[in-house]
DNA sequence: AGCGTTTAAGTAACCGATATAGTTATAACT
DNA sequence: AGTTATAACTATATCGGTTACTTAAACGCT
């Protein structure tokens, strides 16, 4: 079976040319005639070319390529973040290299290595929950690499961010909780290194003092995004036997965490404990019971963030950074919808 | 802010050696003195030196990536499949190039081309719903790069794959149902074009067959493996007022349409119609009611798959293709565990 | 006719590495 | 002592393109 690409030199050979005026033809540069372009795009579509992406990059100095970091990837969030990034990737003309963290620290720190080697135009981050080292993110910027960190954001200067109002969000939550007559509320939260965690126990905060309720902080942890930190922080207090009345959770991981604990133990979502969540799943809906939370428009947030970064891979020299927030919506299903504990 | 990443040229010239001698110490070719060596090494480390991708590869020849081409990303089946794959490829040293089909078959097209541009050293693929041109997999093989067709595969000779055992999955499943009771069952089957659609329904076939009982065709469609297929399906059904007791999707999120119609037309699962589907994804636990499901062991699927692909990029000469079956399993939830029509 | 400008192509250098084929010393062997 | 290995480097070509500069012919204008 035949092998080997053909590369351009073997179409300037056959039409007796130089590669350059093949290179050039291919390109559409204003150097060739129409009709030679004509000849060479032909013969070319003929032999079945197609362009070496390494030397391509290599010579001329840009990958057309954007790197992206996510912590996860067999979550509904992550998901549908990527999902949506590879469709303006490929209006735009870009290719995405997609990495995933495993919300491990020194994983995402290689992979952020990588892509720099790969020479990505472009970087899209959201960082893992154990990151707490930002000096690569420097090494990005002092390369000249844009870099534009999605929903989990550090605390850095002068980064360009595209967030939802996590604080606000959270504090819908838990007010209209309260509202339902709610007092015993505890909080599942996120790392405070993490601005979703730290900005959703905030907005906890915010409410329960709006409306003069004490937070226990018993009933408050600080732990992480997944389902096994949902499940064992339930447990412990369900051991405690010091269980509050509703639990907001930082992510709906951590919700689904509590679920699977709630339903081993034989306690009934939302009679015995109430639930409401940060983050919406699509799949929340046919829960049992249907999973109240405080939506996130995905495809906003990475369609800004595209917008975001190839604005800035366009224009290199526009200093200053961009900060957006996405507003949030509170969907209420068949958890907290009512109080009946009394 | 210092910019530029450094290159081999530039420790060279710092230790006053050739290019090549550092090249060869950082890759610990034999040539070079442990002495030289150890000395290069801590300068490039503190020079913050990283190899260029692209240059490395261009002259190498050889990428050190896999490509893999997914035609979703947002569900369950493959944001697991994807994440055990790198977890393979990182223990082996492997970058991936993830690529998003969308089920489109024309950019599944255009994405192997980049692949193959990007001289990636295999493929993983699992290919679009849509796919039915196979024409672009003989350009791959022809280019003599190694591909693994994982779970959806076409129907090509001698190709290397990796997939569960669809029909008898089928098979244990509706076997189950009729061993409830179950008579009228219906099938929201896949494209018969692929294998996990073909498959799948002749399981179902050789279940009913098996206990003498007629396929209505009127209850079996063949249309993808999306949610909105299986709402419209069901609501086809539903205003024909011609609905089966039971029905068997060929993917979850298909079964998840149908409890998206259900609930809208105020019919009960499992009382009023009852699911069961092929396909795991752990929240089917806490889905209302918990929808039976036959499981695929997700992570063996990939595990496997990069195997075979490993194996096959370091034994080029190796021709003789392997098929893998990874085995199945009926888990029962919530539905399809009683027949309550009579 | 003479001279500057455009058009259409070609030449040479380079991108940042690696592969391959030398080149020195120095040690080893007969 | 003379030949041959071996160790430790270096020089050069190359990977498949692109960029920047040149050249040759055709064109336009005074």
């Amino acid at each position: 079976m035949a092998n080997k690409s053909i590369r351009l030199s073997d179409i300037a050979k056959k039409l007796d040319v130089s590669t350059v005026t093949v290179s050039k033809a291919l390109r559409d540069h204003p150097d060739i005639s129409s009709q030679t372009k004509k000849l060479i795009i032909s013969v070319a579509n003929e032999m079945g070319y197609t362009p070496n992406f390494m030397a391509r990059n290599l010579s001329s100095r840009k990958s057309n390529t954007i790197g992206v970091v996510v912590p996860k990837i067999a979550h509904f969030f992550f998901g549908s973040i990527i999902e949506s990034i590879y469709d303006v990737a490929f209006r735009n003309n870009y290719e995405i290299i997609l990495t995933v963290s495993q919300e491990d620290a020194e994983r995402e720190r290689k992979h952020i290595q990588t892509l720099l080697s790969m020479k990505v135009d472009g970087i899209l981050i959201s960082i893992s929950q154990e990151t707490k080292d930002y000096s690569i993110f420097e090494t990005v910027k002092a390369r000249g690499v844009p870099i534009v960190f999605m929903d989990r954001i550090p605390k850095i200067k002068n980064i360009d961010t595209v967030f939802v109002d996590d604080r606000g969000g959270a504090f819908k939550a838990v007010e209209h909780a309260i509202k339902l007559g709610y007092t015993k509320i505890g909080h599942f939260a996120g790392y405070s290194e993490i601005n979703i965690g730290r900005e959703r126990y905030l907005g906890f905060e915010d409410a329960m003092k709006k409306h003069n309720l004490p937070v226990n902080q018993e009933w408050v942890f600080h732990g992480g995004f997944g389902e096994k930190y949902g499940y064992d922080s339930f447990m412990k207090l369900y051991k405690e036997n010091n269980l509050p009345d509703l639990i907001f959770t930082v992510t709906y991981p951590v919700a689904l965490g509590i679920y699977m604990a709630a339903s081993e133990v034989n306690m009934k979502i939302p009679e015995d404990i109430d639930v409401i969540c940060f983050g919406d799943a699509k799949v929340q809906k046919f829960l049992s019971p249907p999973l109240s939370c405080v939506t996130q428009p995905t495809n906003l947030i990475s369609e800004r963030s595209m917008e975001v970064l190839l604005n800035k891979i366009k224009n290199p020299e526009d200093k200053k950074s961009q900060n957006i927030e996405i507003p949030t919506e509170l969907m209420l299903r068949g958890t907290c919808i009512s109080y009946n504990k009394a």
